[in-house]
This record gives structure tokens, C-alpha cells and sequence, in this order.
RNA sequence: GGCGCGGUAGCUCAGUUGGUUAGAGCGAUCGACUCAUAAUCGAUAGGUCGGGAGUUCAAGUCUCCCCCACGCCA
């Protein structure tokens, strides 16, 4: 039995996330988890909430409530809709842990003594009406190169010049509004990433099997220009978690916290002892601890692109400049971004579909199904209202939903609601079972590889072989000169779905746990043995004709989604 | 402007280390079947593999140049 541990990039808090978000880590994450727990393997699945940072705060300034309670209800409100999606974490943690603190000022105590981390002073905009720092684009003003009255501090969008807030001619801040901008000296920490670049490059270079996308980013930062640079990891806010040495106060940084790339990451570990704290688990060492117990672990992450410079670079700096035996990950599964229907995803134009109003329109398995199965591997793809009607009637409603609906319902109508009586299995059945055989242990290869399209079409692809052998062996018309025959046909038909339902349950958890209720074979292993499975449900099995599996969504639902969710266009 | 990923049948995409007549699903057309959610199954459809040049006995698959789309960065 072999031990996987499996992250996804933890989301935002602020806001909820739409679909792109969704099959950018979370949901492959989900299946490659859920295909190996299949698979009999032990797997620890973790995410989170991200929740540090200015983002936060103005969000819950904007909701009128204190941050850390605003963190606290998203943090409910997102893990409601991963429950809703069937996203199994083992624990869905947050970054504002205790657990968290603890542990990122542990990691930068450790990085300070290893020398890697440097004291910077710099000029910032203090804000004397909002009483803080203000980030950079937080900063508009006039722009000293085109005269664009709405430049922001960190680059005017008018003329594209780069530029600092003290550059801007009447400066203000974008939060209050106010303009008594003051600039002040403020010491920041900065981790040295740059005196790691040997050692990155040699690792990613030894990872000739990762995507393409996650190895062409990291070489792109390691190389580009002067090379890997130094990232500052303090920021002068309130919601975060002070900057500390270990146990020990930093001196000249009171006040300040770490800025969420350099916490965010580091709560994948943390996740894992809040999972001890919250009772589901006893050790939490042996899946990070090289020296615990997790030698033997596979550790797999999932993100978007946007995520890669810090799952490749900094976030390896930290556990590589710790000088501790941290699990370090093995393999990086990165995805392009989903567009939706001839642009991107729009939060404030209200433009696409948002995991919560997903839900509400259909269950979670329609929407898992198409997003696997076209999920942004090599390149950005496109979500059309057209393309997803097409794939869930076709494929889970025509394809499996259909061909359950027709062996069940034939089998009632000529013998009952169990398993008939016949003779043994003949050629025609002894073909298919070689063939459902192969094609199961090619789905299994694009599983381990986390080919998550091709695995979509393989599984298509053994539903399909199902109603193929129906036509060829006809039973409807076999049962009208040779009902054992056809008893025998009907029967391996039968033994299909619980195959199937097992096979399945990686992309539509729902869908499989229901017709496996319904053929009352719930305990149905992994078909190691497609054969043997295959002859499992014997003559007498009692079962249930189930309910339409998938019904049809129409063009008339269609064209009113897509209506409704084409928000503003410009 | 620099960089990155792409540009393959109407649509969505596969195409390993270069090698027989370039593949799949959907759509379309024709046919078969009638058990089933008007479902299924089979056959067919002939795309200068963005454009050009080069390397090679042989290139969608390597090299160079150009064009287009998208994204990232400064």
C-alpha cells in the first residue's frame, strides 16, 4: 500500500471562487485523491483557506465586520461549496491557524539562522486616515509622464510607465480617499531566494517528468533577467501573523506581519496538525517528516499557473533552508487557465459561473464530469454553454445514465428485479471482458500520470464498450428463441454497472455511490480483476431499478444560463 | 517591448524518442436496431497538420524566419 499525500492550492478567502479556480487544483486534486484511496493506498488530501493579507481586510471593512470574524464565516461559506462539489479533504484548514503562527515563525526563525533572510529599510506611504501602510497599488495620483489622473502607485494603466507612489503628483489613497500620505522609513525582511538558485535549478532540472507548464515557469524565473530575486516576507498590517523569531521576538519588527506568500504555504503542514487538533487524526508527522515516518510518502501538489513561481521556488526555499527533513514535493501538477465562453471569468462583472451558483442549477457530478473532462492541461480552454450540454447528455445521461436505465429496465420486464439464472459466460462475453480489461488498465496509467482528460475519455470509453456489446448481442431479440441465453447476456450487463459505478466514482462521486445502492453491491472494490468483478453479481442478486441517473439539461435551461451569467460585457 | 503556451477535420482536442494510407469525441450524412432517458450501434465524411525556408532516405514531430491568438512580466 503506498502513501499519498495531496495538496491543492488553498483559495483566497475572499470571495467565492468560480469555476476556473475550481479545476485549477481543487477538483483534480479531488479525483487524483479519490482514484487512490480507490486504489486501496493511503492518502492524506489537504487544503485551505488563505487568509492573510490587505485583500482580507478591505473585504471585511467593506462587510463591516472585524476580519478575523469575516475570515471565520467565508472560511464556513467556501467549505460548504468543496462539501457541495464532493471535494474530500482529509482536512479543509485555515492559514490563520494557531497552528499556522506557529509554524511560520518556527520556519523563519529557522531561515534567519541559516542566514538566508535579510533586513531591508525602505520608503512606504503611510496613511494617516486609514492609520497604515498602503501597498503600492493601493496608491492613486496623477501620472508625472502622461498626465492620467487615475495612475496607480505601482504603474500608470494609461501609459503603462512602471512607477513608485512617490512618484504621483497628488497622491491619495484609493481605500479612504484621504491624501495625507506621509512617506516613512520602515525596515522589511527579505528572504534571500537568490542564494538558492544553484540548488532549485539543479532540482527542477532533475524533474524531467513534471508538466511542462510547471517547469518552464520555474526556469523562467530562475533565469530571467539577474536571475531569482530576493522577495520581501513582512508587510506593516494588522491580520496576519507577526513576524517572530521562532518563540523569540524580532527585534525592529514589531508590529509587522508576514506577508501571505510566505504564510500560505507553509499552512499545508499546518493543515495536517490541525487535522490532529480537530481529532480526525493521531500523526500528523509521518506524512511531513522525512524523519517520522514519511520517507515513503508521494507528495503531489495541484495549482493554476499563477501558482508555480511559489510552489516551485519559494516555497522549496523555505523547507530546503529550514536544514530540517520536511517532506518535499515529489510531483507538480500545474493547469492553464478556463475561459468562459469567449473571454475570462469576471468577478466584479459578475461574468461566468461561481461555484455556488453552480450547485444550484445541478448537482455536483455534471459539473465535475465536464470540467475533468476538459480540464486545461496543455493549453488555456474554453467553457461554452453548448460544449457543456453536449458532454453531459451525451456522455452521463445517453452514454452510462442510459445504458443502466436499459439493462435494468429489460431485466425486470422479461425476469425480475434480481439476476437471472442462465449458463456460463461464451465468447462474445469472454471478449468483452478482455476488452473492458485492457481499456480499465489504460484508464489506470492516464490515472497515475494525472492525465485527467484522456482518463475522462478512457472511462468514456468503457461505457461505451457496454452498449456496444448490447447491440452486438442483441438480448432483446436472443431472449425471444433463447431466454437462458439472453438471462446470460442480461446478466453480464448487470455485473457492468457496479463496475462501472466503481470505476467512475473519481469523476461522479454521487452518481457512483447511488448505483451501487441500487445493484446493492456497495462494497464493490477497485476491479483489480475485471473478470472476477465481472461475475460477482450471481443469478438470484436482488437490485433495484434506479432513477434516471442523469436527466437531460434542454436548450431552453441553456440559453437561460447562458444569458443569465454573460454579465456586462464591454 | 521581452518571455511563455498554443495555432492539426465545422467544433473540442490526441498525436510517444522524426518513419507505412495524420487519429478520437461531438456535429453532419447514410444505414441497423427497438431493450432503454426519441436512447444505442455501425459506416462515411478526404483536413496544403498557421505561412516560408532548411536539415534528413524520411518531418505535424528537429533548426531558422515570419504571421496570428492567448497569457505573464517589466
Amino acid at each position: 500500500m503506498a502513501r499519498h499525500l495531496i495538496t491543492s492550492a488553498i483559495p483566497y478567502i475572499n470571495g467565492i471562487k468560480h469555476l476556473g479556480n475550481l479545476v485549477g487544483s481543487q477538483l483534480p486534486a479531488d479525483l487524483f485523491a479519490r482514484y487512490q484511496r480507490g486504489r486501496g493506498h493511503e492518502v492524506m488530501f489537504l487544503c485551505a483557506t488563505d487568509e492573510h493579507g490587505t485583500p482580507a481586510e478591505l473585504a471585511a471593512a467593506k462587510a463591516g465586520k472585524p476580519v478575523a470574524e469575516y475570515c471565520a464565516e467565508m472560511h464556513e461559506v467556501q467549505a460548504r461549496i468543496a462539501e457541495g462539489f464532493r471535494l474530500s479533504f482529509d482536512h479543509f484548514g485555515r492559514s490563520s491557524s494557531v497552528q499556522n503562527h506557529k509554524l511560520t515563525q518556527h520556519f523563519a526563525g529557522r531561515l534567519a539562522d541559516a542566514g538566508l533572510i535579510r533586513e531591508v529599510s525602505e520608503t512606504q506611504m503611510y496613511s494617516h486616515a486609514d492609520g497604515r501602510f498602503l501597498p503600492d497599488r493601493y496608491i492613486e495620483g496623477t501620472c508625472p509622464n502622461c498626465g492620467f489622473e487615475s495612475a496607480r502607485g505601482d504603474q500608470c494603466d494609461n501609459c503603462t510607465k512602471q512607477l513608485d507612489p512617490t512618484d504621483l503628483i497628488n497622491p491619495y489613497s484609493t481605500i479612504s480617499g484621504s491624501t495625507e500620505l506621509e512617506e516613512r522609513e520602515t525596515k522589511h525582511l527579505y528572504l534571500r531566494q537568490s542564494e538558492m538558485r544553484g540548488k532549485l535549478a539543479d532540482w527542477i532540472d532533475s524533474k524531467s517528468d513534471w508538466p511542462v507548464l510547471t517547469t518552464s515557469i520555474a526556469k523562467k524565473w530562475l533565469n530571467d533577467g539577474d536571475g531569482l530575486q530576493d522577495r520581501g516576507i513582512t508587510r506593516d498590517l494588522d491580520w496576519g501573523v507577526p513576524v517572530m523569531k521562532g518563540d523569540a521576538p524580532w527585534p525592529g519588527m514589531e508590529g509587522k506581519v508576514f506577508y501571505v506568500w510566505f504564510d500560505a504555504p507553509i499552512e499545508y503542514i499546518a493543515a495536517a496538525q490541525e487535522w490532529v487538533d480537530a481529532g480526525k487524526g493521531t500523526d500528523w508527522a509521518r506524512w511531513w517528516r522525512t524523519d517520522k515516518g514519511a520517507e515513503d510518502v508521494t507528495y503531489t501538489q495541484f495549482m493554476g499557473k499563477d501558482n508555480v513561481p511559489f510552489h516551485t521556488l519559494s516555497f522549496p526555499v523555505t523547507i530546503f533552508g529550514s536544514g530540517e527533513p520536511w517532506k518535499l514535493v515529489d510531483y507538480i501538477k500545474s493547469f492553464n487557465y478556463l475561459n468562459y465562453d469567449g473571454g475570462q471569468f469576471s468577478t466584479s462583472r459578475g461574468r461566468g459561473v461561481f461555484m455556488d451558483q453552480a450547485l444550484e442549477l445541478l448537482p455536483a457530478d455534471y459539473w465535475r464530469w465536464w470540467l475533468l473532462s476538459h480540464a486545461p492541461e496543455s493549453s488555456d480552454s474554453e467553457f461554452t454553454w453548448e460544449s457543456f450540454q453536449s458532454s453531459c447528455n451525451k456522455d452521463l445521461a445517453d452514454v452510462l445514465g442510459n445504458f443502466v436505465s436499459r439493462v435494468t429496465k429489460f431485466c425486470r420486464s422479461k425476469f425480475s428485479e434480481a439476476v437471472p439464472e442462465g449458463g456460463n459466460y461464451g465468447p462474445d462475453e469472454l471478449a468483452l471482458i478482455e476488452d473492458i480489461s485492457r481499456r480499465v488498465r489504460t484508464y489506470e496509467q492516464h490515472m497515475e500520470a494525472m492525465e485527467v482528460r484522456k482518463s475522462a475519455q478512457d472511462l468514456r470509453a468503457i461505457w461505451a464498450a457496454g452498449n456496444e456489446y448490447l447491440q452486438t448481442v442483441a438480448p432483446w431479440s436472443t431472449f425471444k428463441t433463447d431466454p437462458a441465453k439472453a438471462a446470460i447476456q442480461i446478466r453480464l450487463a448487470l455485473n457492468l454497472i457496479p463496475l462501472y459505478a466503481v470505476l467512475s466514482a473519481p469523476f461522479i462521486p454521487d452518481a457512483a455511490a447511488s448505483l451501487l445502492g441500487s445493484m446493492n453491491a456497495e462494497e464493490t472494490p477497485w476491479p483489480d480483476d475485471v473478470a472476477a468483478q465481472l461475475s460477482k453479481l450471481a443469478p438470484g442478486h436482488a437490485f433495484t431499478v434506479p432513477e434516471v441517473t442523469f436527466r437531460k439539461i434542454t436548450d431552453e435551461e441553456r440559453d437561460s444560463w447562458q444569458e443569465r451569467f454573460a454579465g456586462t460585457r464591454d
